[in-house]
DNA sequence: TGTGAAAAGGCTACACG
DNA sequence: CGTGTAGCCTTTTCACA
């Protein structure tokens, strides 16, 4: 059992029970997977083999759905961020699919949202300087043939990155 | 009472090294930190040691900024995400602090970047269905006397997230 | 679920190239 | 100077109550 890459054909939302240990553990959980198993018993009231069992069965039902590394975009050459606003000409089924599939092929795409409203797609897009976005928009954006125009707006602050959900619905102290 | 992860002095920035090793660890580290170090190192050519000296040191530089879990939002209650482009009054320093503040308070917020062009910022929001949203902007954002106007873009399909970096996987020659 | 033992992975000291 | 090896320590996993 290694890579499970597979596409996941059925999504058990019904059958994923998540109770109040459960909460409080991916409340920590979620901002430092070295977050070890232990400090969170102490934390939220539970031995440590109690958790891993939590967190092994939410890695299985999918509510941990991966846990990554977020590094130095700066640092590692790529010191711009630019978010992208895409307006297609055709919205029909395949158009639509046929762009998912090219943005999911850029490396320098971080993010791609399929949106309502004035666009039809918003990017988030890295890039080593706003020469290489251009030459971004150019080879990724532009060459694709059902794009009628697009908007950018360069991110000169990134205030507030990650994905962390609002699971606290309460600090109740433990005893 | 072992060590603690004690506060950084200094943040080599600049002075940060990186070779070829290092991105392809933190090639395959960053979309899975579960990924072991001896099998990084049995791909990337390296001793489970060198990668593990290699990862610490990362991660005090600040290379490897976080280790984060990412979460199914669907299931834990926030099925809706939408896109938010907000446009201030004024945009003096004092007013664009204040609302970076707000908006790090506010925890539906998952990102918040300060942009240039046609909105003065970008949010993306988590919520519990759109009448949560509406509250969402009723008591989070025009609650805030600097916004003269925001748009909102639902998210139909989120077709990428995370933030995975194009990390040259063999062929970087220095340029 | 908690407990304790076994397994696995991470961390470090040391010698080598 | 960074690597590999070996050993220790921590964390996770498993069997059982």
């Amino acid at each position: 059992m290694n890579d499970k890459n597979a596409a996941k054909p059925q999504q058990n939302h019904s059958i994923t029970a998540i109770d109040e240990f459960d909460r409080r553990i991916l409340a920590r959980y979620q901002h430092d997977t070295r977050h070890i198993a232990q400090r969170i018993g102490e934390e939220v009231g539970l031995s440590a083999a109690a958790v891993q069992r939590r967190l092994k069965r939410m890695r299985e039902s999918g509510i941990i759905e991966r846990e990554t590394a977020t590094l130095d975009a700066h640092t590692l050459g790529y010191p711009v961020t630019c978010l992208v606003g895409i307006d297609l000409l055709e919205e029909r089924n395949e158009q639509i699919k046929a762009f998912k599939q090219a943005m999911l092929k850029q490396a320098q795409v971080q993010q791609c949202y399929y949106v309502t409203g004035e666009y039809d797609f918003i990017l988030t897009v890295v890039c080593r300087d706003l020469q290489d976005y251009e030459r971004f928009t150019q080879e990724a954006i532009m060459t694709e043939p059902n794009v009628r125009s697009f908007t950018t707006w360069v991110v000169m602050d990134k205030v507030k990155v990650g994905t962390a959900l609002p699971l606290a619905p309460d600090q109740t102290p433990p005893r």
